[in-house]
RNA sequence: GACUCCAUCGUCUAAUCGGUUAGGACGACGGCCUCUCAAGCCGUUAACACGGGUUCAAGUCCCGUUGGAGUCGCCA
């Protein structure tokens, strides 16, 4: 059996969107599963729209996402000579001629066809005038002039189209480059790829291709034609249903794992599985199970799913992907083992890296800075309060050594010895620490915070006093 | 308009060769737990687009209708 080849092959007009992401995935994914090879290709042939900036993103956007691939990226505008050996082939063999129709006589004949209201296309004027290489002239490739196109998509089954409803499509524009589906032809082809995977908005570019197959006496690859991802109102996915740029979701502070997870997730399914790690789905996604109907994008389930991967991570894990989030939101970076132990805090009360490092920020600024939810203060912090303000300050100034298990010890002691109640002095403490009524276990809260800090929340809540209105 | 593709809860989906009280997940709602907020656990809500066939039996096969999407470039 010959080795597994696919590929992605983005054009570098934009920054790696989801949609692109998600076939990439796939690709990704049926290679590594195969043991085959994952190729990239940059289709930068629409000079005027390309950018190397675009590539870079691309790139990045797929090392952040993991998928790596097995050689260097291909660019098509180093392949011209490849092209052009093609289409040389092409006309020699009799499979293409030139056409000297000029783009607005072309234009005028869809017009008419349009009016007629029949199918716009090109009429083969040119087919049979034996013109050679002229200034302003294109390639068209010959169709047959009768039959049918079939292939078999992984995803979609049986798909036919007759050729009368295609035209003799340029293949060499008159600039010299070649035209999108000439060019897949000829990498695809160079590259090895055994199985084509892409959105199924180039279902009707692919009997052309296989057209240009044959022409070319090349073996035709196997097609697997992936559904769109739709918008929340099942329409066009678009900016305001959080469809945007996978750099965004970084930003965002979600994990690369659980975008991979969710997006793999949307159109494939592995019985009643939703959540995979990347070596599951490599282990799973095999190419069927593919959903030939198109998937709305949900982003309440991709945060739950973010969520759901930053509790099964490990902690010192999660910490370093957390840290430069910390950073950026203007905190001091604690040290490991607070990071670690803010982490544990907080990670079951956020479902982004981003959130999670905002959910540090009470326990990360100082006590000078910490400010009180006037409602909680006023419940909490009230005159009953000081006497267990004073209290703590006493039995946790002493606590030794300043850990979780010995600063719960000593609380649960208090509470007992006095005859108290946990529930009716543990949100006095709650509200001095944090400022508010929010947060993890107190214990864990005061060792990440540390004895110093600790009794300087406690003093400041000593002094609070309701501000008088009025 | 022509061609192509698609059609199970609001959303993502499962349902081996046709036989199920049509299952799971997200969300929503309710409850439990609880010092708070979460998390977790339990429960409720909710779907085979419609109409014909084939069959003892259809979500599953066939045809049609309706609805949706994509393509119809010297863009990719």
């Amino acid at each position: 059996m010959t080795q597994v080849v696919t590929r992605f092959a983005p054009s570098p007009t934009g920054h790696l969107h989801i949609g692109g992401a998600r076939t990439a995935i796939f690709s990704w994914l049926l290679a590594r599963h195969n043991g085959g090879k994952f190729h990239l290709r940059i289709e930068d042939t629409d000079l005027a729209r390309s950018r190397q900036e675009y590539t870079d993103s691309i790139l990045a956007s797929m090392q952040w996402l993991g998928l790596d691939w097995d050689a260097p990226p291909m660019y098509q505008t180093q392949r011209t000579q490849a092209y052009d050996e093609a289409v040389e082939q092409l006309l020699r063999t009799g499979h293409a001629y030139w056409c000297a129709c000029t783009p607005e006589e072309v234009e005028a004949m869809r017009e008419k066809a349009r009016a007629e209201g029949t199918k716009p296309r090109y009429d083969g004027r040119c087919r049979d005038r034996g013109l050679g290489k002229a200034p302003g002239s294109c390639v068209r490739l010959r169709l047959p002039d009768r039959g049918v196109i079939a292939f078999r998509d992984m995803v979609k089954g049986d798909i036919g189209v007759d050729v009368a409803e295609l035209d003799d499509m340029v293949i060499r524009r008159a600039d010299g480059m070649p035209t999108y589906n000439m060019a897949v032809v000829v990498d695809d082809s160079a590259l090895g790829v055994t199985h084509v995977l892409r959105g199924d908005d180039h279902i009707s570019n692919t009997p052309r291709q296989i057209v240009l197959y044959q022409a070319l006496g090349l073996p035709v690859p196997i097609f697997g034609h992936v559904p769109m991802i739709l918008g929340s109102n099942r329409q066009k996915l678009s900016k305001r249903d959080g469809a945007r740029a996978v750099i965004e979701y970084e930003q965002d502070g979600l994990l690369p794992d659980a975008l991979v997870n969710y997006l793999a997730r949307l159109g494939w399914s592995h019985g009643n599985q939703e959540l995979f790690s990347r070596e599951e789905l490599v282990e799973f996604f095999d190419g069927t199970n593919l959903n030939p109907s198109a998937a709305a994008f949900d982003p309440a389930k991709l945060d739950w799913c973010n969520a759901q991967h930053m509790r099964s991570m490990p902690l010192e894990t999660l910490a370093d992907r957390v840290r430069p989030f910390v950073e950026a939101i203007g905190l001091q970076i604690p040290g490991e083992r607070a990071l670690i132990g803010l982490c544990k805090l907080f990670r079951e009360r956020a479902t982004t890296l981003k959130a999670l490092a905002e959910a540090f920020r009470p326990l990360l600024i100082g006590s000078r800075d910490l400010a009180y939810a006037a409602k909680d203060a006023t419940k909490h912090l009230g005159e009953t309060a000081g006497p267990h303000l004073a209290a703590f300050a006493e039995i946790f100034g002493q606590c030794e050594p300043f850990t979780a298990d010995a600063l719960d010890a000593a609380f649960n002691a208090y509470v007992a010895d006095n005859g108290l109640q946990f529930k009716t002095v543990a949100p006095v403490l709650r509200t001095a620490l944090m400022g508010f009524m929010g947060g993890g276990h107190l214990d864990l809260t005061m060792e990440v915070l540390g004895r110093e800090e600790t009794l300087a929340r406690l003093a400041k809540a000593a002094a609070w006093r309701p501000e008088v209105a009025g």
